[in-house]
This record gives structure tokens, sequence and C-alpha cells, in this order.
DNA sequence: CTCGGTATATACCATACAGTATATAATTTT
DNA sequence: AAAATTATATACTGTATGGTATATACCGAG
């Protein structure tokens, strides 16, 4: 079992994580998180070096949770096909899977680390080429085993798929109308199939 | 002719815009802009009520000259299509036409403010709705004066099409590649002239 | 159950923050 | 060009900031 310390580093991390999400690095002050952890600035420094460690272990937290989610829909089909569609499914009800971690980290933090913290900002970018490989992956088998068709390479076809998908959550997010992740889903399944399916 | 005071006050806004573009409200001080502008905090003061009345002066002026852009693109053609296309074409450089207000104010501002000020969230949801909107007449027309033909309503599409420009631009902003917005325009070209030339 | 080590709380530091009062300089108006 | 007005600079608040030194409380091994 894990040591009371491990515990409380855990704990600092899930409960951190939201609120960087959402208010950025500079807009989350360390007394907010001493708030919201109900612990002390003691208790904080102790578990990491300063406030951008802890920005960045929130960060990897969320970005661990979204890539296993997306792991998950791109395990649960046994052909390509059906796998683009568990993934595109997901993005449907983005906006409630990403509600616990404070909104799209990689938006969020994509965007709010640009032009102020290399670490944080390389993480993201670090982020999106893992998730591009993971859906590129899926479109390669596909191809290779003679399930469907690209117009592109498969990472050029991920990318584009991706890009789609920020779209929609970034419009969502920015607007706070899901229609945004239910149309551009439904344009891209009904896109796939046309276009994709041999 | 302006008056002195009014260049001034022009002058604070247009040099303090990319300055909260690119660091964000909170990650915008106040001797930030001092020193951008050259200027005192009276100087800053004197013609600003508070921080927060600077920041949505800065987004304004960025905003104004984006619809500008884009009214332009939309009016220099003399059929639906056509104007579609130069705004499709602008994007291809947005990151370039950005560049002055530190990036796209749409997205930079809209996910900044979302879970931090109110005014300034706000204010980006309006200029979303009157992008969409200047999108839409301009397909309301084609497709009234019988040049084109629409799979949804003209806001709808409008929306889907800004949606899809709008990921090109996250995606080329967080990672710093403009292929994202080539790839994009260069598929929605493709697409609208498949789709909706009649 | 006690001791040694470790984790957290408290109290504190220097600095930076947004904002203000007032003095001084510059611009309009007459 | 002087007077009246307005705009900017300076000097200053009180507070919040990230971070640290040290005291205290807690946990786990013996």
């Amino acid at each position: 079992m894990s040591t009371k310390a491990e515990r409380t580093t855990a704990y600092i991390i899930e409960t951190v994580a939201p609120v960087f999400n959402k208010h950025g690095f500079a807009g989350t002050s360390m007394s907010d998180l001493t708030e919201a952890t109900g612990l002390t600035k003691g208790a904080l420094y102790g578990n990491f070096e300063n406030k951008e460690a802890l920005a960045l272990a929130a960060f990897e937290y969320n970005s661990k949770r979204l890539l296993e989610a997306i792991d998950e829909q791109l395990d649960s089909a046994d052909n390509a096909l059906d796998r683009i569609f568990k993934l595109t499914d997901f993005y449907r009800s983005y906006n409630e899977f990403t509600e616990s971690m404070g909104g799209c980290p990689v938006l969020n933090v994509g965007v709010d680390a640009l032009h102020n913290n290399r670490m944080l900002s390389a993480a993201t970018k670090e982020t999106i080429k893992t998730i591009e490989g993971k859906i590129a992956l899926v479109f390669e088998k596909g191809v290779s085993n003679g399930e469907l068709r690209l117009p592109v390479t498969p990472l050029q076809f991920a990318k584009q798929l991706f890009t789609m998908l920020q779209g929609a959550v970034s419009m969502a997010t920015m607007t706070g109308d899901r229609k945004y992740l239910l149309n551009t889903v439904a344009y891209l399944e009904q896109l796939i199939k046309r276009e994709l399916k041999k």
C-alpha cells in the first residue's frame, strides 16, 4: 500500500489540477491552492519545489487522464473504422468528460502557457503529438489490412481529424454550447463513412 | 483632427492590446503596460478606469481589426462562392495577420477569460456570434440567388466552417506549425467546391 | 509505546501588485 | 501669450504574491 506522504502528493495533484486548468498559471495563486486543498503552504512546498512544478504535475495528471480515455476508445473495437467511431463518439460528451479537469487541458494549458511558460507549453505540444500518433496508428493498421483507404498519409489524416475535433472543443468551450461538438462529430462520422470505407 | 488626449488613448490601446493578448489578463501587470507604452501609471489610470477597462478596450481593438479584415474578404468578390474562398484563403496566413495582435484574439481571450472575467468572456462570445453571422449572410445570399445549395441552414453551415477554421487556428497556435492552417484550408476549399457548387 | 524521522503548520520575508492622491507639466482656450 | 484646463509623472498606500525558516505534529519502525 502507498504511504501517507504519497497519498498526500497525489491528493494535492488531483485537487490542484482543475484549479490550474481553469484559471491558468498566472491566474492561480498559491493561496488559491491552499484553500482548495485545505492544506498549508508548508505542505505544498514540502511536496513540490515551486508553483511551476505543481502546475506541471497538474497538467501531466490531466493529460494522462485524457490519453487513457482516448486509448480506451481506440482499443474498444476490433476494426479500425469502429475504433475511430468510438473516438469521435467520445467527443460528443467531451465537455462532460473534461468537466472534472476544469476543461480541456490541451486547449486551456496550450493557450495559457504559449507565451508564458516554456515547460508547460512543451508539455502540451508533446500531448498533442501523442494523441495524433495514437489516431494515426489506427488509420495505419486499417490501411495495411485493407480495411480502408486514405486520401493522405495516416498521420496527415489523423492530424486533420484531431484539428476538427479540437475546433469543436474550442468553440464549445468558448461559447458554452455543446452543439459545436455534436454537429462536428456528426459531420465527421458521415465524412469518414463516405470517404474511408472501402 | 484628433486631440492629443485622444491620440494618447489610442496609442495606449494599440500598444497594450498585444501584451494582454499574449499574456492574458492575470498574466499582464500594470507595470508590464507602463513598460510597453513608456508611460506611467498616472497616464494609464488617467485614460482608463482600471486594468479591466484597459483589457476590454484592448480586446475590442483587436476584435475590430479582425472583423474588418473578415469584412474585407467577404466584400471583395461578386459572388458567394468567391467570397467564401477569399475568406478561407485569408486563413492561410492568419498567423501572420494576427501576429501584431499577439495571436488570435478570439482564441486567446476566449480561453483566458472563460473562468476569470465575465465581461471579457462575454465580449469574445459576441465576436464569435458576429463572425458567424457575417459568414452566414454570404451563404444566405448565395442560396437565395440560386448560386449554391447547402445541406443545412446558412447559419449552421457558417458555424461549421468557422469551427473548422478555429480548429486550425487553435492547433497552429499551440504547436507553432502553420501547416494546420494550410491543410485545413485546402480541405475546406475542395469540400466547398464539391458540396456547395450547384 | 517510544523514539527518530518526516511531513505539515506557523510565522515571516522581500517583492510585486492594483490602485490613489497630489504635484507638475503640457495642451487648449481665450 | 496668459489663464484655465487637462493630462501625465511621482510618490505613496495597503494588500497579495511566491517562497522560506523553523517549530510542531504526526507516522512508522523497533
